[in-house]
DNA sequence: TCAATACTGAAGTGATTGCTTCACTATTGC
DNA sequence: GCAATAGTGAAGCAATCACTTCAGTATTGA
């Protein structure tokens, strides 16, 4: 489910805005409200909650209803994936640059 | 230069295109021309280049040019840019976890 | 009970994206 | 030299995006 394609596809494209990163970073200092949230960003709350639906469709952050507020917080495990994701990628190349390297070494002795 | 927010921004941005992660994914497995990089995607050439230009203009690939053939390879230290900034958030959320979870734990113990 | 608070939802708008096609240039192998 | 190869650039177009405003609904504190 994590690393379902279509989910990674809506987590790198949550991340891709700026207000978003902006939200998540806000969350990954503790939870907050719509409203705390919306404060430093120069848009409507409208706006707020509309970046904030597509940051909860793509699972990167979780909200919860109490009464007339909505309390959202960071999904550790989404932004894992989305990590995990570049990590990989990163660490096949660097793997294969050692490989060669390892090769190149091995028949400059054999000359 | 690598933590600049422009440059972040248009990284993520690249990575939110499911053909461009998969030209990562491909170039993660080595070096490839533009046409090499065209062949599983199910568009023009001119769609290729586009996408190719937009990775380039990240910092996330780096092409250069013999004769007619334009050879592409991953920037491994822009990726570690991208999981960096992710890896920051989830670590900063997490270590408040362990730090209510021991306030927890200490404000049990006096009652 | 009533006003303030905290959102929510719909409609509209202008900018940007992700393509397409077509015409073009530069390089290379024969 | 000339055809095939490899890529480039511009124009156009439909869809999506990031907002806006405005009108609405719960919830809550006094």
């Amino acid at each position: 489910m994590l690393h379902d394609p279509a989910q990674l596809d809506l987590m790198f494209q949550a991340l891709a805005d700026p207000a978003r990163r902006q939200m998540v970073d806000r969350l990954s200092r503790g939870p907050a409200s719509v409203s705390q949230l919306a404060e430093p960003l120069a848009m409507s709350l409208s706006a707020v909650v509309q970046h904030l639906n597509v940051l909860e469709a793509s699972g990167l952050v979780r909200t919860e209803k109490l009464g007339r507020v909505r309390t959202c917080r960071i999904e550790p495990q989404a932004l894992r994936a989305a990590e995990h994701w570049i990590n990989e990628r990163r660490l096949a190349w660097e793997r294969r640059l050692d490989l060669l390297g390892d090769f190149l070494a091995e028949t400059k002795d054999e000359t």
